[in-house]
DNA sequence: GATAGTACTATACTAAAGTATAGTAAGTGC
DNA sequence: GCACTTACTATACTTTAGTATAGTACTATC
């Protein structure tokens, strides 16, 4: 093996620098998903919760806070009778859509390799 | 506000599933900068430490193994004297490659983002 | 023989993430 | 007046993630 290089490590950090960067902003269980929920448009609390199964009351309305002091998420308090809070999309958060999108593609994938890793085990145990 | 549409709904979940996926194979703080590291080639233990600033002894020894069970990475013992212990990735880990180039994209903009907000701060106190 | 490197594991701990359950203050609909 | 909805907050708890520090068994090098 060879040994690594002083420019190899150097090129290393230049994408470790800004991935941890993106990392230290969605990182959990719950961010993204409450994100690509309100990709669709504007939403109320509760049907935010509908989207994102499994979500409780605490939990969203935490991370709701975070995304809105990161700016990535807008809170609308509209007065009326009874009052309206909605929840949407900054532009910002809108150019993540491409993470989103990568994301979404490599689980596809990674669940169709464990289904075929899975049937290979079955025809192997067959023997 | 239009109601949310059973139609959307569905839409959302379709998105929804494959990224929360994907989020539960690479969650955590470590997880993609190891991969980010390996993708300049099969490294040892000690390497891979110096690349990823600030992990553990412990933690890089808990994810290497947590990352080797979904197979993403390879552990090769080399029985030389002394013995040789080095890491990789595996085909289906390389295609994780889209995800870590959108999110080291998109950290540069939310960098680029918070630089600017900042900036137009100091404007606005200036007055 | 002393020091240093490699590849870890062990122990003990803190901090953060997440869960469970209940409650509240407002209004709506019957 | 009663149940129901909305948008939460409060309290208490468990689980997981992550940190700090030390130790081990081996070899290499000075």
């Amino acid at each position: 093996m060879k040994k690594t290089t002083e420019e190899e490590h150097s090129q290393c950090t230049s994408i470790l620098r800004p991935v941890r960067d993106s990392l230290d902003v969605l990182n959990g269980k719950w961010k993204l998903p409450i994100i690509v929920s309100l990709t669709f448009g504007e939403k109320r609390f509760t049907d935010i919760t509908k989207d994102v199964h499994g979500i409780t009351d605490r939990m969203l309305s935490k991370e709701l806070r975070d995304l809105e002091m990161n700016g990535l998420v807008v809170r609308k308090i509209q007065d009326t009778y009874p009052v309206k809070v909605t929840y949407s999309l900054t532009p910002h958060s809108k150019t993540l859509r491409t993470v989103i999108d990568a994301l979404r593609n490599w689980g596809l994938l990674h669940r169709k390799k464990l289904n075929q890793d899975c049937k290979e085990r079955k025809v192997v145990s067959k023997k």
